[in-house]
DNA sequence: CCCTTTGTTGAATTTGAATTCATCGGATAA
DNA sequence: TTATCCGATGAATTCAAATTCAACAAAGGG
């Protein structure tokens, strides 16, 4: 009876006094290390295989033996070590979060959103920020080393590297970025429609000379809410809308509103913008700041400013920003849920999913029309 | 020779194929799994052993043997396995981050420069937020199943809490919360130092009637603030100071500045507070707007208003909040930086940081006095 | 020419928990 | 009373990589 049980204690005894495993053999108690099902079943009287069964659900063990089991454990403290577990059941609880500066930064409510959705899914969320929207490679290579059941990617990925994700059967989803791989799911806002709608309203009001500050060039979701704004325009009769890059912050948002409404242009009013859309909410405040306090401009008399976002401080008296809301916390829902249709069953089909933005009307611009 | 080898291909194969491990034994290449260091010693033909050694720095292992083993690795796009790793070397690379809800959405820069300090100081950042700041200790026997090296927590532990994570022997650094245990580390910004020099200098700016709009009773950060604030106050011979119960966001300040400035006392100016110290910026941008917007005061012509945090919103035009910053991104590197030190070597003495937080003024309010 | 030293290598063992499979015991049916 | 069956149990094996230790080779010294 017990060899097994006796082995293992006395390596247990020497491990901790530094000798050898196999060269000591008397039975003490080992201090100051987590206890591991060996020692909760020495305490218990059971073997190690009665632990194991103890923690889990539907396994074949006697509601007295468990306990029994689950008692001793309470006593020593013990807990499952997740690490031994998942080695074994392939199984880790972790799920992978890839994430850029800018989205930690710019839109903190995505990472919120995101983890406690993973966590209601019963997925531990290990972060893997990338300094650059490029490191997502490497990132994705590094939570497969640490073995998540899956990832979900803010970061823009390569097809091969997407191609490796699949190779590992490791379910991944995009979150707010371009699938590059059929095989790929996606939860994203549909940028594109929402800019369409918000040119749509702003035409609607009446409103014909447009200026757009967009991001920079290869930002994958400013190309979308800009082509998709001056699309629908020139769908409308519209036939130039003035651009400006910036580069998503409140300073290059400041320095589009001197630029357009500074210069030439200035002593002709019949070329100035009525409306700006700035694709981040961010720029849009720095231009709003900079119409009323350096411009001395009224908005939205003179001008009227839209931005996309809808982050916190926009709401407030001091800016009242139109402007539309990504539905974060449904899309993060989303992106938990099939995540874990997937880890469950990898055969399960592959999902995209295209959340529709709102707008959201303030005193900064008005918007007429029908809802949608 | 390779008897092992062959012995670990065989219930490979097996394994794939869904039978029995040791039913089944002719020999063919396994696809779409993740390659294991036995797959990488047949390729180069060398054992399990050298395979682990080529990895590993300052191993016994030839030069041109270590190269042939890393060509096949990178050949099957091998990478050592994190979990059966750390299942031998007890480091898993992980450091477990415990947060609260009002951390992730109040102070997002907490969780981006957490995060990227632990990185570079080599560890992977586990999540573990809890919705209230009475979740830590589960969330602490959590991060300790899930076998991280060690926790930064930003969320209030008991004393028994913290009893767990020393006798696990792993290291834990406390940010921005109260040490429950001497053999806590804690890394925090001097909150009363800051609170009690903020009021040294508007007492010097002339004002003598202060009113103040602290956090719930029960939160740690808002009493340091608080007591620093009014403590110094009263050595200035300040008999009384308002006291307004808010609850950290931007509405209680909207709240509590009509609290202040309408009713009785807005009769007789004399009784009217001639500062408001909120203990957080949100509040203080609510109490702004309340006092613009909705009360018509002229700040600080009427009203002075101070904040605690420097949150990104109270720097621009439209607020321009005088207020208290805490250095964050400090905090975060020194808490990574003790944590790395006492992974490595447990025995390490416990350190306690106090960072100093530095007085921003803007227009919501004129400070007088010595730098420091 | 033999013996020691140094540097590499591989077989076996280890980590902690889950799983498999044989076995044991008690209960029911014949 | 015996045969059968089912639930509960434990010994052994498994996961993937690290580590230990014995074995071996080549090089150097006596």
């Amino acid at each position: 009876m017990h060899t097994c049980i006796e082995r293992k204690l006395r390596q247990s005894n020497n491990r901790e006094l530094g000798l050898p495993y196999y060269e000591f053999d008397f039975t003490m108690r080992r201090k100051m290390q987590s206890p591991t099902s060996y020692d909760v079943a020495i305490h218990a009287g059971v073997s190690q295989s009665v632990v194991s069964r103890a923690f889990q659900v539907d396994s074949p063990i006697a509601p007295a033996t468990r306990a029994k089991v689950l008692a001793s454990a309470k006593l020593l403290s013990y807990f499952p070590n997740a690490i031994a577990r998942s080695l074994i059941t392939k199984r880790s609880g972790l799920a992978g979060l890839l994430l850029t500066e800018s989205t930690q930064r710019d839109a903190p409510d995505v990472l919120f959103f995101l983890t406690r959705a993973l966590l209601r899914q019963g997925f531990q969320p290990l972060l893997f920020p990338s300094e650059l929207e490029s490191g997502g490679g490497q990132a994705l290579a590094q939570a497969m080393a640490f073995g998540v059941d899956g990832v979900v990617s803010c970061v823009s990925l390569s097809s091969d590297d997407l191609a490796q994700a699949q190779l590992r059967e490791r379910p991944l989803v995009l979150f707010n970025r371009e699938a590059r791989s059929p095989s790929a799911c996606v939860v994203a806002c549909d940028h594109s429609s929402a800019a369409r709608l918000l040119a749509s309203r702003l035409f609607a009001a009446g409103h014909r000379r447009f200026a757009v500050v967009r991001g920079p060039q290869d930002a994958p979701v400013s190309a979308l809410r800009v082509n998709g704004f001056v699309q629908r325009l020139q769908e409308l009769g519209i036939e130039s809308v003035v651009e400006i890059e910036g580069d998503y912050h409140y300073e290059s948002g400041h320095a589009a509103a001197l630029a357009l409404f500074t210069g030439a242009p200035l002593t002709d009013p019949q070329h100035q913008p009525e409306v700006v859309f700035c694709v981040n909410d961010t720029m849009a405040l720095g231009m709003l700041d900079a119409l009323r306090f350096a411009l001395m401009l009224q908005v939205p008399r003179d001008v009227a400013v839209v931005g996309f976002d809808d982050i916190p401080s926009g709401r407030r008296p001091a800016y009242l920003l139109t402007t539309v809301s990504q539905p974060f916390e449904a899309m993060a829902e989303h992106a938990a849920r099939i995540l874990r249709t997937r880890v469950d069953d990898p055969a399960a089909p592959v999902q995209v999913e295209l959340l529709s933005g709102n707008l959201i009307e303030r005193s900064s611009a008005q918007l007429l029309g029908v809802r949608y």
